[in-house]
Formats: structure tokens, sequence, C-alpha cells
DNA sequence: TTGTACGCGTTATCAG
DNA sequence: CTGATAACGCGTACAA
């Protein structure tokens, strides 16, 4: 009712002939409030359209009620649905996350830092920070309770050498598991899984010629490779080709295929570091004239959205990237949580056109292949 | 320094030994400051790092710095751009982003609303909202400033058959200009031109066969269609067929391409609403034999991150996604903007590798299309 | 069950 | 040029 500016507390209050006290009270649910003024009171705020401040209440508690997030690009394909799915659990919470996109400049990250701090956020995600430890270090320096969605990092070039011409050591298998800073919450896709799961795929459609495109020397990109020679090793059938692009960009990766598929012959069957690396094995294969899926099963990692618009469509296995949103959510707000979690989930074959048996219609054993499988490790 | 919570200004003001209003004003650059008194203030700040309580400058102040942005979804292909546009002139204007995601529900719309009006945000930014003008209307009688990216809008597919089959009445032709609510800021991209660039670019490349594939029967298709039919009538060539998938699924626009390419001879050339619709006539050309661009030229509208990833690389008409992100945030926050804007923004031709002249290398007289060019309307 | 009064961290007004 | 001081809207001890 003040003449300019919103609805307030006080008009409310008096609007009800009630202390502000009791609205308050009433508001927020409070059971020493008879049902009657409470009633009163929430029809009132109803009708004078009156919504709280939530600048005076968080001076007043102390406590904020943001997630503060940053991601480093939106875009980018599957950081969308990873947003999304903090969005959604944040709201269920009665949280509001704010988004601050780094751009991967660390200056920008620092600055999503400081205006987090400045709006008293004290829950805070990171999604899929490439290396970079300092924003995390200094995050929870900060007192923040801090989550990392994906985190990745390099890794020095040495150990794929390891995974593909010697034997894994333990510094491999240990990126797998235990993760850097102990009072962060990891939430992480299982890469080795996926790479194996990817593998498997194609090894009981029965390939037996595979090769791996591999990525950038990153942590995933090493850890989906382990992934390929387990599954390798598992059907006897290791070691096999792992063709490595001198650079990320799609040209490079497009090249290394095409120089690869230049001496090989079909029929052929490829694991790809991710979705745009199968892409990227797409077009090698067009070029070249090798028919996808016919002459060479292609199958990529993570299910982006356009992974359903290739063509042929990408046989690929899924993150599950709302689901890895929502439980950085939850571990950072769940209530005895017992300390820092680190929680893996695994992916699902989504099966689609870029893969089929070798060599024509192949045997009805492959058919229990088809269809959406969980990534799970049963023997 | 005080024990649990953070550094306040009254801390800073007894570690300077002066008064919190001297600080406050040091801090904000306030000329009535003198040099050594404000540099004493800045230096301790930094080292007992201060950070400024945006809720209590907010309560104070009662003005917020938030701009609240309404987003259907993430990871859309060009919404992600659209976002970091927003996010970075925000940024240089000292406004900070509050984002929300709609999924398209009203109820959450209508929850973003309440939310932004809770956190004082005064400049509201709905990106690509799908009709609803309920979001909007709220928004300008809750007394925010309101610009709207790329609103799309419901049409009566009477409308599109006037342009297939008749003439083009006045009911369209507006729809290219005026908008609907006044107080409201309208950043839109150029349909219409775009639909002409891409059309254009076809004819220049000497091909006389054309068709369009519609989009879904909303303002933004119907104007696209115009550009088609206009840019037809300039070179003499129209009517050309159109294509209405009945649904918006990729399978339906996919379909509808198959069954036109039965009957259809090379060399054919489309221009397809958008870049999705672009692929799913990628895919329907691969599935019924045809190359492309060999056989069939193809160009889509938007560029979104795919339009690089697809076989043949497509060649499109880009959106200036991040510079319509911008300039919502300059409308809002210009300083004397006169009244309520409506800007259009050109697309600009990327040729990539789906589109070629008919059959074969064709005149020298098409070279001078390569390139990208701007979408401007010179005579 | 309800009201009174204080303080959260800032900024703006008014003196000095 | 600087310092007291009040007020922003809300939550909560304390009193009634």
């Amino acid at each position: 009712m003040t003449v300019a500016g919103r609805v307030t507390m006080k008009d409310l209050a008096a609007a009800c002939g009630v202390s502000t006290a009791t609205v308050s009270r009433a508001l927020r649910g409070d059971p020493a409030i008879s049902v009657g003024t409470r009633q009163a009171v929430l029809d009132m705020a109803e009708r004078v359209q009156y919504r709280p401040s939530a600048s005076a209440r968080r001076l007043r508690t102390k406590s904020s009620s943001l997630i503060g997030v940053v991601v480093q690009s939106v875009g980018d394909g599957y950081i969308g649905e990873v947003v999304l799915g903090i969005q959604s659990r944040a709201r269920e919470l009665g949280y509001q996350p704010l988004f601050f996109a780094s751009e991967g400049r660390e200056d920008l990250e620092a600055e999503a830092l400081d205006v987090f701090l400045s709006e008293q956020v004290t829950e805070f995600i990171a999604v899929s920070p490439t290396g970079k430890p300092q924003l995390l270090r200094r995050a929870v320096e900060e007192g923040l309770h801090v989550a990392v969605i994906n985190g990745d990092t390099e890794v020095p070039p040495a150990l794929f050498d390891d995974v593909t011409r010697g034997r894994p050591g333990r510094r491999v298998t240990q990126l797998g598991a235990a993760r850097g800073l102990q009072p962060v919450h990891y939430i992480t896709f299982d890469d080795v899984a996926a790479g194996r799961l990817a593998t498997r795929h194609l090894t009981a459609l029965g390939h037996r010629q595979l090769v791996h495109l591999s990525g950038p020397p990153v942590r995933s990109s090493l850890l989906r490779l382990l992934g390929f020679r387990q599954a390798l090793e598992e059907a006897g059938r290791w070691p096999q080709p792992v063709l490595v692009a001198p650079s990320p960009v799609l040209e490079s990766r497009e090249a290394v295929v095409t120089a690869y598929l230049r001496d090989a012959q079909p029929p052929l069957a490829m694991v790809a570091y991710d979705d745009l690396s199968a892409v990227a094995a797409l077009r090698a294969a067009h070029q070249a004239g090798w028919l996808v899926p016919d002459d060479l099963s292609v199958v990529g990692i993570d299910d982006i959205q356009f992974a359903a618009y290739t063509n042929p469509g990408l046989t690929t296995v899924a993150q599950p990237k709302q689901e890895l949103g929502a439980l950085a959510v939850d571990a950072l707000l769940a209530p005895a949580a017992a300390g820092p979690q680190a929680r893996v989930l695994n992916g699902r074959l989504v099966i689609r056109e870029s893969t089929m048996p070798p060599a024509g219609p192949g045997p009805a054993a492959a058919a229990d292949t088809r269809g959406a499988t969980d990534a799970g490790d049963a023997p």
C-alpha cells in the first residue's frame, strides 16, 4: 500500500489488523498461530499480491537458499541438460540456482566466486571444469560447500601409452576411483564402464576388427580408452589399434580416421571417445566411401542432443545428464550425508543406426543386444 | 573479523579507523573523499577480503542490478548462445542475470516471475517464448521492464495458404513489422530477410527447381516462407512447391521430404525452415539415394552449433545469437532509449558443403556468391 | 496465541 | 572532507 514500491509485510499486517510478527509466523507456517489467523493472513497476502523480500530475509537469516553454479559454457551439447537437472532438483528443495558462464576464463571464474560470495551463496556446483583446481580450492577456503560434476583434468600422455601398449599401472586405475580435494563432492559419469559398454556392444554384434578413436589427453579420455581395453581383454581380442588426433578440433580427428581407413579393410567397428568424435568419424567414412554401418560400425559416448540427428543416427552410450545435476544438488543439500560423497553414475546404451553386425545381417545371437541396456557390471 | 560470519563494513571501518559512512563512500567512488583515505580503505578492503553484502545493499537502495531471464530450455541449440550474449553484456554493465528455465510450462513461468519479484528484479528478458502472452502481460503489470528475444507466436494456418497459393495480405506483411504489446522491447531476427537470403543463394547458383520445407504454424515459419516467395518473385520463378509436415517431429519432416523426392527429378534445391528441418531433409535424401549437394542443394536457417557437423556441412543463414542477447540487455538498460524499441537483426549466409550449382560445376557467375554475405537489403 | 523491539549490513541525510 | 544516525523489510527473543 506504500505509494511507491512494493507491498511490504507491514502493509499486509495493517490490512489484517495484526502485527508483523504474526504475519511472519503465519506465512512461515509456525504452529503457534491460530488456524483462523493464519488463513486470514494467507488470504490477504494473496489478495494484495504480497511478495516477501528475498534481500531482507537473507539479511536477517544469513542464509540465502542460493546455489551458485559455474559452467564453462552453455549450449555445449550436454551442459544444458545438466543445468536443467540442477534447476529442477534445486527448485524442489526450495533453492534457487545462480548460473555463471565462465567461458573457461579464469578471471571470470574468480568473478563468479566474488558474485556468489556477495550473494551469500553457500552451495557451489562446478559443471565440467577442466583442470583449474584453483577455483575449487578458493571456493572451499571461502567456506562454501562444493560439488563437482564430471570434473575433468589433464593427464600425462604417457599414461595413454601405458594403456595402449603396456599395462595400465596403478596410476591409471586410481584415476578411476579416488578424486583430489577431500572436502568436495564428486558426481561423475563412469567413463571406464561407458568404454566397456560401447565396446561390448560391438563385440556382441560379432565384430573382431575394432578401433578406438581416442580423445584429448584428459582423464575422461584415458578412462574410456581403458574401458575399451578391458572389454577387449574379456573377449580375448586385445590389442586393437588406437587412433589419436594431434588436436581436438573436428578436422584433426576426421583426418586421422581418413588416414586409417585408407589402409583398412571392412568390416570394421569403432568406438569413439565421444559423440563429436564419432561425428568426425562419420564424415571421414563418408568421404572415403565407406558405408556406415555396413562397412563401419560406429558408437559414440555421451548422447548429445544431436546424436539422434546424425546420418545415420548414432549408437551411443548416454550420460544420465539430468541425474548428474540432480545428484550434485542432493549431495550438497542432503541432511546427514556423512561427509563428502563420490558418486559414479553408469551410462545407458542407446542403439540407433550406426552399428550392425559385420558383413550383413549377423547371427541371431546378436539379437539380444538390441534395445537399451544398463551399464551395470554384472558378471 | 567477526567470529562467525563474513567480514562486514563495520569491521572494515574499524580496521581503517574511520566510520562506515566513509568506507561506503570510498568504496563507491564518491568524489567527496580524500584520495588518501580512499586508497587506504581500498587497500584494507583487499587485505581483509571484504565482500559487500548484496542483500543489504539491495534492501537499502531498492534496486537490485538483477536481470531476470526466462528461457524455454537450455541446450536447445541456439539458446545457449543467446544466453551467453546476455550474460556478457549484463556483466559489462554491472548487472547479474538470473536465469530460469521454464521448460515451456506455464506454472514454472509464473513461478519464475514470483522469484524475480522477490529478488527485486526490475529488468526482464524472455528468450523465445512461444505464444503465452500472459507471462509478458503479467510482467509489465508488475512494473518490470521487459524485452523479448525472438518471440514466436502461433499463426492461423490459413495465412500459409495465402502466401503459398494466393497473395500475402496485409495480415501477413504486418506480422513482419509491428509487434503486440506496446511497453515491451522486441529484439528479433529478420525471418523474411533470412528466407530471401537463403533462396537468393540458391537462385544465384543457377537453380531453377526450388522447394521450401516449411515449419510449424508459427510466425517465424510464415515469415521465412514469405522470404522464400519474395526472392523467387524477384527472380521470376514463383510459384514453387512448399512442403509442410503434419507434425513438427523430425520423422514427420523427413517423411514429407521422402515422399516429395519420390516423384522429383534432380537437380533440386531446397530451403528448409530451420537447421533441424534441413537435417531431416539430409536424412531423407540419403535414404532416397539422392546425393547432397550433387542432386539436391539444401540450405538451412539458424546456424545451430551442429550445422557445422552435419554430413555434408550445412549451408545456412546464421542468426546473430550473441548479439540478440546483448541488444536485449542494451534495450533495457540504455539511458534514454526513448520508449520501447523494436530491433530487427539480419542474418549472415554461411556457406558450407550442402549447396552447389545444379548439375556439376556451374558458371563462373556463381562464384561471387561464395563467402559470407550480409543479409542487407541493398537494391 | 499474539505483540514489542531489536538487529542483520548498507546507503542516504544531515550536521559539523 | 567526515561522522552520527536513521531506515530499508524481515525474523525472532522476550514479554504479555
